[in-house]
RNA sequence: CGGGGUGUAGCGUAGCCCGGUAUCGCGUCUGCUUUGGGAGCAGAAGGUCGUCAGUUCGAAUCUGGCCACCCCGACCA
């Protein structure tokens, strides 16, 4: 392992990329776009899914697994959200290889076992999801349907970086069915609050609620909500997204249902996702310039205690003397990594766990031992303390939850630094070059929003829920405009 | 998909212009000494030079196709 990243200020993107492969997050593969998710990278993975599948069973939510493909009647049904999509779908067309006659240990596409009907890779699974609904459905008393899957899906995206976009990528969506408007309403609030609770109280990271605009909006919603989050270098990550359908897939897919008075009507529905996108927000968002630095609720190992070998101590000594210390920490619920590997010196090892975002480490040596101390370092603030063994553990315990939230507010402020109201053009122009959230009047036109993203590449983020109503001029037309919306440059 | 760049050992690289037995560092293996911020010494292993084709007596080097990755655009519900 060679030392030392690339510095976040001199290239953003470069440091970014190697803390990604250094940190054994994850690396390319032999696909184009897709990568291999390594077992470090995946348990923080894990720890999200585990998290956010939880607070989707408190809201009432099952799960259940829906096919990777889709057939292409289907997935035209809904015109706008297959028009959407159409241009980024892997497409199936054949079922069967063959041995290649003129190239022998070769195989070819055997031509006749053409599919009579191509099926779609799913790209998002609402066709298929909805397509089922229509049979699960025919009164009122069969709704709500509350269903969520962990899935994979394939977007054949032109450019990727891992993790923020690859061709495919994990991710849950969450496919509901309602009897009404504001029952699906309610529901896409509520899934949005969940996003912006696990991201902010698991991730450490703060989030903007709040409306897409028509440009933004997912194809085939009647209204889409996100959450908004700043990285470090300043542009926006949409960290996840809760879509109102309105009535548009019950009414490409048939899905009707009696109600209580006994009239069909079509079923309201919702869908939401987050996906392995978190990852490189949650990379982006805290790290430094050393490597990861990973909120403790999310990190595969909280702490980690290096003994510092010594010939002259028994070599079980630094062992005995701290199984309290560990089985205290276990039995907070603590999770633990020893690591006395004599093949890399403490120094090393230092290193490498700083690189890995280990939240907490503890170092001893036998100046320690004898004095009956351990020397106690922050990742977050690399702060370093001596502390006796003795409590220690209870120490680290209430250790790791300050850490959990000074990672958010220090990310908290960071963002609050880097948000501006913004009134003129000249302003803007000037602003958007250094990053940042940009508070600005607008007119409401798609057309305008088109033209600024034309001039800066800078979009509209959302249109915050907590908006405040104040008369104003738009940013670029100057043409009337009631709440300020953000805008940024985006990944 | 357009413009630019890169591809040589597990990783990072020199060599390429000007064709002739492939360089260095990290890592790995063995041994000894070490261990409080990326250890030292000694020895060793490890290569279809991205891939396919062409030119040539001979190709990492020249030519062309393809593939992958990086940067800048376009694209990104």
């Amino acid at each position: 392992m060679s030392k030392g990243l690339p510095k976040r200020s001199e290239n953003y993107s470069e440091w970014y990329n190697e803390l990604v492969k250094r940190a054994d997050l994850a690396e390319n593969s032999a696909v184009r776009g897709c990568m291999v998710i390594k077992p470090y990278g995946y348990s923080i993975w894990e720890k999200m899914q585990r998290a956010l599948d939880d607070m989707f069973k408190e809201t009432g939510h099952t799960n259940a697994y829906f096919p990777l493909f889709v057939p292409k009647s289907l997935f035209e049904a809904e015109e706008k959200n297959a028009e959407g999509f159409a241009k980024e779908c892997a497409v199936v067309t054949h079922y069967r290889l063959k041995s290649d006659p003129n190239n022998p240990g070769k195989l070819i596409v055997d031509p006749e076992a053409k599919l009579e009907e191509e099926l779609i890779v799913r790209p998002t699974s609402e066709a298929i999801i909805w397509n089922t609904y229509k049979n699960w459905v025919q009164s009122h008393r069969d709704l709500p349907i509350l269903i969520n899957q962990w899935a994979n899906v394939v977007r054949w995206e032109m450019r990727t970086r891992m993790f923020l976009r690859t061709a495919e990528f994990l991710w849950q969506e969450g496919h509901t069915a309602h009897a009404t408007e504001k029952e699906a309403m309610d529901e896409t609030k509520q899934m949005l609050d969940v996003y912006a609770t696990f991201v902010e109280e698991w991730m450490s990271l703060p989030v903007i609620k709040g409306f897409k605009s028509a440009n933004e909006r997912f194809a085939g919603a009647e209204e889409t909500l996100c959450i908004e989050a700043m990285m470090q270098d300043g542009k926006a990550l949409q960290a996840g997204t809760s879509h109102f359908l309105g009535q548009n897939f019950a009414k490409a897919f048939d899905v009707k249902f009696q109600n209580k008075e006994g009239k069909l009507e079509h079923v309201w529905g919702t869908s939401w996702g987050v996906s392995t996108r978190l990852m490189g927000a949650l990379i982006m968002a805290h790290s430094d310039d050393l490597g990861l630095v990973l909120p403790p609720k999310l990190a595969p190992f909280q702490v980690v205690i290096i003994p510092i070998p010594n010939k002259e101590l028994e070599p079980d000594a630094f062992k005995i003397a701290l199984k309290p210390v560990i089985d205290k920490l276990k039995s907070f619920g603590i999770s633990v990594k020893y690591d006395d590997n004599e093949n890399y010196k403490p120094g090393w090892k230092f290193a490498e766990y700083e690189l890995k975002g280990v939240p907490i480490r503890m170092a001893i040596g036998m100046r320690d031992l004898q004095a009956g101390q351990i020397e106690v370092a922050r990742r977050d603030t690399l702060t370093k303390e001596t502390r006796p063994l003795e409590g220690v553990a209870s120490y680290v315990r209430d250790l790791l939850d300050e850490i959990q939230s000074a990672i958010y507010q220090k990310a908290f402020k960071f963002r609050q630094e880097n948000m501006f109201k913004i009134d003129t053009w000249a302003e803007f122009e000037a602003q958007i070059e250094k990053g940042g959230f940009l508070l600005c009047h607008w007119d409401g036109s798609s057309e305008t929003e088109e033209k600024i993203k034309d001039l800066t590449k800078a979009t509209i983020r959302c249109i915050p829920l907590d908006a405040v109503l104040e008369e104003g001029k738009c940013i670029l037309t100057g043409n009337p405009s009631t709440k300020r919306v953000v805008f940024a440059r985006a990944y």
